[in-house]
DNA sequence: CCTAATTCCGACATACATGTCGGAATTGTT
DNA sequence: AACAATTCCGACATGTATGTCGGAATTAGG
């Protein structure tokens, strides 16, 4: 499950990809827009420009804005300032195995964070802003596909 | 991502099943096995108790045991009670988009949630016990059958 | 019957994610 | 030059997951 301040990077990324390229939108439009704590999406805009994902502009008429078009930009990249990134180190049998010579349980749980990790990093902006009621063959491809 | 509890639990349930299926291990003993802290993996497993994944005994002699069979008690079952189970109501966008009529980005983040849940519910704990460096085929298998 | 081992239960402590606040620094507009 | 809008920054408040503690209830074994 992704992250409360996963989620706002998510809904203010897409937000801005709905806006022309140049134009700068301010934290408190987003929040307004958004419906969200708005000293707090704050937190997470700068977080997303320091991070590089987005481009800031101080000052009167100043704002955000995405720093790649949202064809460019993949739901891993925005979520991931705000997910744990170190994958398991302990195995989850108490037995001594070491990530060389990974046991099952350790490989399979592995696997499920890869798999996760997969379909975030497949999936654009540009794929989540689609036309409404796409066909549901799309999703059914990205599945299909995590295993390359 | 698994919360703690969740990993803690599934490592306590692959103990058991490393057990004859009578036998009664407690708390203290998995605690020291596994070097998790002992009062918080009791919380977890009395959890798991009430939820009826463990059978419990009280009493000198006592502790915990899986009231199902390994092949029989997927991670699924054992994560659910830790994690949230609520679907994400909110839209991804500002807009108003209902859960009869989802747009992309809603469809696809319902999506995520249903292929992780997916994965864990065709893993069983035997699943997760077979032979260390068994044939890397199983996890391909697992992945591509995810949209069945 | 007594004792030791154990689950059960609730209260408290700590860590971290989330949320709020007040102000400093910057910049377009007048 | 003054003002207003904005990002930037750090401090604080709150909530929830995690971790710790002390004891009550139960039960096997002597």
């Amino acid at each position: 499950m992704l992250s409360r301040s996963s989620v706002y990077a998510l809904q203010a990324s897409l937000h801005l990809a709905q806006h022309p390229p140049e134009a700068w939108v301010s934290a408190a439009s987003m929040a307004e827009a958004l419906e969200l704590p708005p000293e707090y999406l704050a937190k997470v805009l700068r977080r997303l420009s320091l991070e590089g994902i987005l481009d800031s502009s101080r000052g009167a008429r100043g704002g955000y804005r995405l720093r790649l078009p949202p064809e460019a930009l993949t739901v891993e990249r925005v979520v991931e300032p705000f997910e744990e990134i170190e994958p398991p180190k302990v195995c989850l049998l108490g037995g001594p195995c070491h990530s060389d010579r990974p046991c099952t349980a350790h490989l399979r749980r592995l696997e499920w964070n890869e798999a996760h990790k997969r379909i975030l990093a497949r999936t654009t902006l540009s794929d989540l802003l689609l036309d409404e009621h796409a066909p549901a063959e799309a999703s059914r491809s990205a599945l299909i596909s995590l295993d390359s």
